[in-house]
DNA sequence: GAGGATTTGCAAACGATTTGCAACGGCCAA
DNA sequence: TTGGCCGTTGCAAATCGTTTGCAAATCCTC
């Protein structure tokens, strides 16, 4: 099928963690959106009303343990879950400040711009990853 | 005293807030402190154990509301709060992905930056305001 | 200092997330 | 293909940070 769904699949097996219907349906329902989802809303899409919700915070914890999806904290009191960089590519968000919907920005305000030279005195720093969210109307 | 205080004051009196202690003394903490602090954290440096948590978690509210306060989202369950732009200036945060240390950094790798241009299609978008952290080690 | 409006302390409610545990189901070896 | 082991799940209860209702205390104006 998906073969973002078929890497991911093959790193798991690698981790040694099983491939089981709950995490199969999550991957699932990621894949298919285009927007950040909150752990509600993945459990209300996935096709299954045996899974529990609890194992949909599981999986997605073992996701966003082998990098596989990024968890983003936009200021309302739940986080939300997207495939990550190495499968829907390097992004950052707009959030409207009036009704919160979010939207993509593929192009990096940050590439081109060398972090070390920012970061200054903390030269020691060594920048693995970054998030940035821009709020507006 | 420390003339960011007066200048608050002076805002929330503007605003038809009252000056309260336990807005007083919730200013003076994050006046006295350079990084940001989690609301457990601010209540337990509070002068006066009279002080309850909710007034502290009022405190904040309204003073973000304000915009006095910024409120940052760095992953673990809970909230973090520092002066705003206004009084700290702008800035950003490297987060260890290690130990947790949180870090200023003053300079911000946006400036200069043509946010509109980045944005492409979305030019609809006003931005407003940009959150920017950092993680690594 | 008195009056009325705001704000506080307290304790209970809340929503999101986590956890213990017994039943279950992937996965590998036979 | 089957058996069985060990990781995984469903469920319900616990936890955590945060919010809220309400009566009493405090602030601000006069
Ligand atoms: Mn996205
Ligand atoms: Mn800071
Ligand atoms: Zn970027
Ligand atoms: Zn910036």
């Amino acid at each position: 099928m998906i073969p973002e769904i078929d890497r991911i699949r093959t790193l798991l097996t690698a981790a040694g963690c099983a491939w089981t219907r709950p995490r199969a349906q999550v991957l699932a329902v990621l894949t298919a959106v285009a927007h950040p989802l909150r752990v509600e809303e993945i459990h209300r899409r996935l096709g299954d009303p045996r899974i529990n919700l609890s194992s949909v915070y599981r999986a997605l914890h073992l996701f966003h343990r082998l990098n596989v999806v990024r968890r983003l904290l936009l200021g309302d009191g739940a986080a939300r879950y997207e495939l990550a960089e190495a499968y829907r590519g390097h992004h950052h968000h707009l959030v409207c400040d009036a009704c919160g919907r979010i939207e993509d920005v593929s192009r990096c305000p940050l590439e081109g711009r060398d972090l070390g030279a920012a970061l200054g005195a903390a030269a020691a720093f060594a920048v693995r990853s970054h998030s940035l969210e821009l709020f507006g109307l």
